[in-house]
DNA sequence: GAGGCGACCGAAAACGTTTGCGTGTTGAAA
DNA sequence: TTTCAACACGCAAACGTTTTCGGTCGCCTC
């Protein structure tokens, strides 16, 4: 077992001293050609690689992105994750991954972990607890301590740093509009509680485009679901009470429950019912029937929140300073797919 | 913006010594009752935290886990990775992500990247690539250098480490088995290229299974998939030319696929064909129908490694020497869903 | 032969910790 | 008054780098 090679050791081996040797493998003019080919030679032979840690003491940087995100099983987030990372490797950075499982406290803990010098800056989705909460100090601090923070897809605005969203509104309301050009009035809307951001925008999305198109809301063609293990039986009474003829749902699990839910009451998918979803994952993609649903690019998201992040974290501290909180939209489109007709 | 507080500054504000201070922080009795106070509460207000890179530096121990994986936009790497960041976390231990993207190129970069301090230890699974070109030189050489490595589901024999994985034959055997004792003799075997060594191992179960009921083993029935976008004709040459009772896939988009080709045809899943999927995902779980499936549980593969990458790290030197590396198995069992039938 | 210059190299500081050991001050015992 | 612990604290090394600042040659110039 051959241990790592240090400077040290190669000075010690060549009889030089280690500034030298630091020097050479950098190629300084400063050393001769004669002693520069000898330390190469030597460090190469015996594979020398500088140690991260070292420089990132040395240098305050460490080349590391941390990501916070809610959870990682969950196809939206492992897609955003692969364009950090794709991104984030472009440009020679490493990502750290933390889980908050939705809870408040690991958020904090694990941003309060990484927030000691592990990481140059922070990209995160909050966590529902988090967003119930209404609690940032721990991100206002990490800021304050002037490491730059980027939201992404679950985002407050009572935190001031660069965001990365969707129009989650306008995406709603085409959804929406979508259905009423192939002929339904009879819209239900499945979405979450009100206090998970992108669910409100949402909702908020699909009352106007009902209202625009001279639709009146129905209180009771919303569902919200808290959880969705107990979800069955409030999308059970939308059938029976309201019948309606084409549904919206806020993500793809919900899309997918309620056509699930009615095909098992006998209706068919898409020939009594239609149903759009949201977030394009794996299970729009490959259930039967496939689902029609608004496009949100997980990869593009990340990437450009990397891209945020890696832009301000290479900016001259000149530039830092007048430098403005930046939110940048990232389109979505509707991809249409089995699960909706035209009436 | 307050920047962080490092020890030094304590010592200059309050007038002491670094040392000092650094002991006073760690309840010293070298430290009066007095001073200790002092340098508790200052730090307290200043909310001193030690700087995790100076730590690793002089503790030649980075607290941190690297996970290389071919793709995590793949529900069962996410459930993996799910499963050691728990771990881990519970350890004190943090997870840092590479993705290989299934290229070795990509595979040798990152290892080595982290290879030089950033990480205590390897947890990885191989990409397509490097198990097609059979080079492992990367991963000896870390190993080599005195760095663990945990191997998970795609492993190769040509490496010494700890490895985590199922029973891939016997869960295959099982899967096939219970196709047969539902009375299908017509067993069809949708599956990877050879060099893919789970998809092998597969093979090798289905082919066993077959042969200890007596039943032939047709090579028309087994179609060998490189790609996911060109398997349609494939999979519909097979459906066309040798009419499957029933299909065992080995993973599930194969299966997904197979069951919406056959929807296609016309064949009702399960009354005129049925599936077997692999690896408990999303998919198998929501689709109509729903898939039976061999569950293969990541979060416990995840956790598997995580323990027993940290037991070795945190291991003696003494103990070290003479410990073996070992192979743990992680038992699979069948998910009975929608698209199985008794013939 | 003195001064200057360029080529080549080394010492040391710095990043932020921890820790073994040395040292000064005190109080009490002799 | 001397001696010796005990106590409280500081010094310095170590982890592995990079980089600034000198320093020592030898050679050239006048």
């Amino acid at each position: 077992m051959k241990r790592k090679v240090t400077l040290k050791q190669i000075a010690r081996e060549l009889d030089v001293s280690i500034s030298t040797v630091s020097k050479a493998l950098r190629n300084s003019i400063e050393i001769s050609e004669d002693t520069r080919q000898k330390v190469q030679a030597f460090a190469k032979l015996y594979n020398y690689r500088p140690n991260n840690i070292a420089l990132s003491l040395k240098n305050k940087k460490t080349k590391t992105i941390g990501i916070i995100i809610p959870e990682i099983v969950h196809h939206f987030f492992a897609t955003v994750i692969s364009g950090i990372e794709q991104v984030a490797n472009e440009n020679g950075y490493n990502v750290i991954v933390c889980l908050s499982n939705e809870s408040f406290d690991k958020e904090v803990i694990n941003m309060e972990m990484l927030a000691n010098g592990s990481i140059d800056g922070f990209i995160m989705s909050l966590s529902k607890e988090t967003q119930l909460k209404k609690d940032f100090h721990h991100i206002t601090e990490v800021i304050n301590q002037g490491m730059p923070v980027v939201m992404f897809d679950r985002i407050t605005n009572d935190v001031l740093c660069d965001k990365v969203i969707i129009d989650d509104q306008q995406a709603a309301y085409d959804a929406v509009d979508f259905l009423i050009s192939k002929g339904f009035k009879n819209i239900a809307l499945v979405t979450t509680v009100d206090y998970v951001s992108v669910g409100k925008l949402r909702t908020e999305g699909y009352i106007n485009a009902l209202k625009e198109h001279g639709i009146p809301v129905n209180e009771n063609m919303i569902v919200k679901i808290e959880d969705i293990e107990n979800s069955a039986s409030k999308i059970e009474k939308l059938f029976e009470e309201n019948k309606p003829d084409a549904i919206f749902a806020v993500n793809e699990l919900f899309a997918v429950t309620s056509i699930k839910l009615a095909t098992k009451r006998g209706l068919k998918v898409p020939d009594d019912i239609s149903v759009i979803g949201f977030t394009d994952g794996i299970i729009s993609e490959f259930s039967t029937p496939s689902i029609t649903t608004v496009s949100q690019n997980g990869i593009k998201m990340g990437g450009a929140a990397a891209k945020m992040l890696i832009d301000r974290l290479e900016m001259e501290e000149e530039e830092e300073e007048n430098e403005q909180y930046k939110i940048e939209l990232i389109e979505t489109h509707l991809v249409e797919r089995e699960s909706t007709a035209t009436l």
